[in-house]
DNA sequence: ACCTGAACACCGTTCAAGT
DNA sequence: ACCTGAACACCGTTCAAGT
């Protein structure tokens, strides 16, 4: 284990990060940003400032380098969404499908997608419509669903609309999970809105501790249970 | 009738919008802004130049004001987009909820619901957690919807939870028309990745002209069937 | 009450100059 | 190749002054 770098040395690439003196312009030897860097900075930034914190010039300065700088990075700021959105779904849970039934695995599958991106909506907009080609680890990610999807016998032709059905359930959910407890109250319009009121009293008379849950539940059962029909209507082998 | 107004004429509150010459500061006779103008300005603005060109400084141009004149009547661009959204809620298909049985109603709702939304995508996350009471006729909506649901044998705790795994399925559905045909196209990866590759494949080769239609239609079929299960299994009268 | 005009505190992005 | 520093063309929002 090398000794610790006497303070305000620049010898090691990394301490570079955490280092405060002014670097000249021109290119440094040890490398200050790539894109790995840039990824972790803004996950960290996004946690610590949320969404509205994560501006390029708050990451260059997380980074101790001009704004400019990143540019040789990304082309945009939407990249850097794409980099923190393709390192995201690498933590969702793909582990139940070498080895749970299909249901189960796209239970867990579903539940943890959701959860991953219910801390990060403003993401949403940019994984809805993000050419997989730019974002491997999301690939990798439609690579095990699809082969749960195969070998649970769902026929070829089937398998990436049902994902997609299955992920626009999810993104809509996920932004569900962080609605306000009280989005649902018709206020001064309670008596002009009799049905919708009563619903609203009568789900709220079950004391659910998180609604959003109840409703994620709901749908997901019945998109499980209803693609599930697909399975072996064509294909056998 | 009465005679058109002179070129350059302030006379009128109908021309006033339109009307090209300077106003001097102070409050004008007419009443020059109002919500239901501001409302129509900034979606006539969005069908010309799209949510980029949604700014307030061109909202403000096209109603010939100054930007701060609007914050008068919204506190923000944020109250703007409500306004949009509660508009275009107004246009969603509800006619089927009085003439046609719960399957067929809701069917035409959500694809209606989707369409309409699947144009103004950036108002997703701001509908996701709207408080109803913001929206008078995005509450309107729901109390047509959870009477059809109430009138179809759903037990009333279940209502609500049901209509927002719909809706999550739609908003999410709606930002899947606008992705690139091409969003799935695997390019380098396409040997790492054979499961999906071959599903993307399979399913192109069917040739379907809207593949978002395709998805759409499997996920809210499996929702229709799975949800309509949960009616009269509580409730009876 | 409701407008104008000026100002404020930001944005993301570009680009010449430097090493 | 990859950094700095300055500049550009915007943003949304606030507020004193005016009628």
């Amino acid at each position: 284990m090398p000794a610790p770098p006497a303070p305000g040395s620049t010898a090691t690439g990394e301490t570079a990060v955490e280092d405060l003196a002014r670097r000249r312009a021109g290119r440094p030897v040890g490398g200050v940003l790539d894109k790995s860097r840039i990824t972790r900075a803004a996950l960290e930034l996004v946690e610590k400032k949320g969404y509205d914190g994560l501006t390029m010039a708050a990451l260059a300065r997380a980074l101790n380098v001009a704004p400019s700088a990143l540019y040789n990075h990304v082309k945009s700021k939407r990249d850097v969404l794409v980099l923190v959105e393709d390192h995201l779904a690498a933590l969702v849970d793909l582990s139940a499908f070498d080895a749970e039934p299909w249901e189960e695995a796209v239970r867990k599958w579903a539940w943890s997608y959701r959860d991953v991106f219910s801390r990060h909506t403003p993401l949403i907009p940019v994984i809805a419509v993000l050419p997989v080609t730019d974002a491997p680890q999301t690939l990798a990610m439609y690579e095990t669903v699809s082969a749960g999807f195969r070998d649970a016998g769902f026929p070829e032709e089937r398998i990436v609309s049902s994902i997609v059905a299955l992920e626009s359930f999810i993104f809509g959910s996920a932004y569900d999970v962080t609605a306000p407890a009280d989005i649902f109250d018709p206020g001064s319009m309670a008596e002009a809105t009799p049905s919708f009121t009563a619903a609203v009293r009568s789900l709220a008379e079950q004391g659910h501790e998180r609604p959003a849950d109840v409703a994620f539940t709901l749908g997901l059962e019945a998109l499980i249970t209803g693609l599930g029909t697909l399975r072996n209507q064509v294909h056998q082998h």
